[in-house]
DNA sequence: TTGTAGGCGTTATCAC
DNA sequence: GTGATAACGCCTACAA
């Protein structure tokens, strides 16, 4: 049986005639007589053949598969995108996913990928510019997601700017005038933008965010040990904003510990809206990403970009998911003890 | 430039050789005089030349790539194994991850990537077993993860039935007397197993959880709505044991509308111990599983089957994680009330 | 020690 | 319509 072992002359023999007509049946080409065709395909589930993809994809053609890199994992985040992704790309090939895990190995795993697939999409700070370039220059299809641009390559992004902006205004509404930020945004070029935008809008309303409480990663864990020993050192911010929903519950379990009470006597805010955010005691504030159109897009490019077309880059609108971790009578919180009305599911 | 069309040829006509030594020289082929072993090493990155992995795999040698299948990548338990697995075989082999997601479809992807790799990790329920028996049967290296045997294949799984009866007896313990069981048995071999050994020390304390609250997903939403349904129609757990934390969550929030408070009106424990869980309020009980472990095994199995050697099967050990959500002076529970001393982070 | 030549399983360009 | 046959880029006996 072993199917793996069957080739196009085992077919060829079977019905009776050339490769090139088996391989003509196969791709549905046209020139092919009826009678053939149909011998031709007996031939082949009679004997359970499937091309070779290796030897398909050696012949000159495609790899039927695409690459998609991410950083990391784990969090809300990637599994929604992959999910939007591979419901729009799935069906026409193969999704290959890479995560780079900061390894120094990274840049081989890229280049390893690079060859057995026929575009790629990039997220994040998972590839430097120069290879990024370098792919699109050997003439692969490449999208960049949640990334900074490289020269003229289609980027598919969320707005970070906006819903900074607005958290931060919305902190200071609150009227807290000692802020924070809190993350590692070195290693993340969305948490950097995100920064930038919040510490401009807190500038512009003279609050001074001052430096950064630098975390290892992007953890629950990480926020926690961050902001006690900030705390330790003697940093006494009101509100805290942290890079992303994880880092965000960090603070919350570092409060305990320290003895403050989120909400009240410290304010708090993520990014991502986590599935169990809202479930948190008190709601987390943050802002919701549309994940799952994030993949669908990045899809859709690769697919244009493979079928010849060209792209423009999109930005997608974020949303404030206001809680009430920014501070007790929230006028924008919902009032229940709970709050819970908004649902995870997405779009 | 574009280095991806140097081929063999090129750089054996720089160094002034044959293509035989250059492939030699590239697979460190002890026969090969160190002066032409050097210039052919100097043509080589004077080029820029790297060996195109689809000729190599075609020429019947290797892929340099290991599969893994999963069901699903959402929630805190993929990304975990995911980051063992590469931890582990990622320096010597790309690896490809594939989502089925329950697609009709999953049967070809995963053909497809049996093509494309040397060895392969499946998950969960992702594969029938006639398709596993095939891919053996093909000569590919296969290992089981989280998932009932088929055949000879060796298994990395965790211990469910263990944690799931000391779940089980620590609830009836506490005194409760009407248990439920929530989630969906029928799409996670996992989560059949923990149902089967919950109910088996249930009813050996004389409480019969009767049938399971079906739920059509494992996510927060999909729980919520099991539960006021199952409690609109009249069913009333004082206890509800849900298959993951994510399911859990979703009973908290149904509570919420319901008007029920977790712990004392309902007790409610999950599986996984996510991120979260310990930040909930109350604090989740639940049952943590050594993820990562589970990866760095599978990618360990691979890797020796790989080799030529003989694995086999294991089950980790899990651990019981009681914080408050089981019930009011839980003797096991710390006695914060956001009790949070329990890292995350894992081992 | 090094080179020659025949695969590996398809695709695609020619003729017929 | 159909069939030889030359790529595709590498590996590897087998020779030299």
């Amino acid at each position: 049986m072993t199917p793996g072992k069957v080739t196009v002359y085992d077919v060829a023999g079977e019905a009776g005639v050339s490769i090139a007509t088996v391989s003509r049946v196969l791709r549905d080409h046209p020139n092919v007589a009826d009678g053939t065709r149909d011998r031709v395909k007996q031939a082949i589930d009679a004997l359970g053949w499937r091309p070779n993809q290796t030897a398909r994809a050696l012949a000159g053609k495609t790899n039927d598969a695409i690459g998609i890199v991410f950083p990391d994992l784990s969090g809300p985040y990637y599994a929604e995108v992959i999910r939007g992704f591979e419901r729009t790309s799935g069906h026409r090939s193969a999704v290959h996913i890479l995560a780079t895990h900061e390894r120094p190995s990274a840049h081989d795993h890229v280049r390893g990928l690079a060859e057995r697939v026929d575009g790629m999409v990039v997220m994040g700070q998972t590839v430097d510019d120069e290879l990024v370039a370098e792919l699109v220059a050997d003439g692969l299809p490449v999208v960049l997601l949640a990334r900074p641009a490289v020269g003229s390559t289609p980027v598919v992004a969320t707005d970070n700017a906006g819903s900074a902006r607005a958290l931060a205004d919305h902190l200071v509404d609150h009227g807290h005038d000692t802020v924070a930020l809190l993350g590692d945004p070195d290693h993340a070029p969305d948490v950097e933008e995100r920064f930038t935008a919040m510490r401009g809008a807190l500038e512009a309303r003279d609050v001074d965010p001052g430096e950064p409480i630098l975390t290892r990663g992007f953890e629950v864990e990480d926020g926690a040990i961050a902001m006690i020993e900030a705390w330790e050192a003697g940093r006494r911010p009101r509100a805290v904003m942290a890079a992303n929903d994880q880092l965000a519950a960090g603070i919350y379990r570092a409060a305990d510990a320290i003895g403050l009470a989120i909400g009240t006597d410290l304010a708090v805010t993520g990014w991502d809206d986590h599935d169990l955010a809202g479930l948190l005691h008190p709601g987390l504030t943050t802002v919701a990403q549309p994940m799952r159109t994030l993949g669908t897009r990045a899809a859709n490019a690769v697919l244009t970009l493979l079928a010849g077309g060209q792209v423009d880059s999109v930005v997608l609108e974020t949303e404030l998911v206001v809680r009430d971790s920014c501070g007790p009578d929230c006028p924008l919180a919902p009032p229940l003890p709970h709050p819970s009305s908004r649902s995870t599911t997405g779009g």
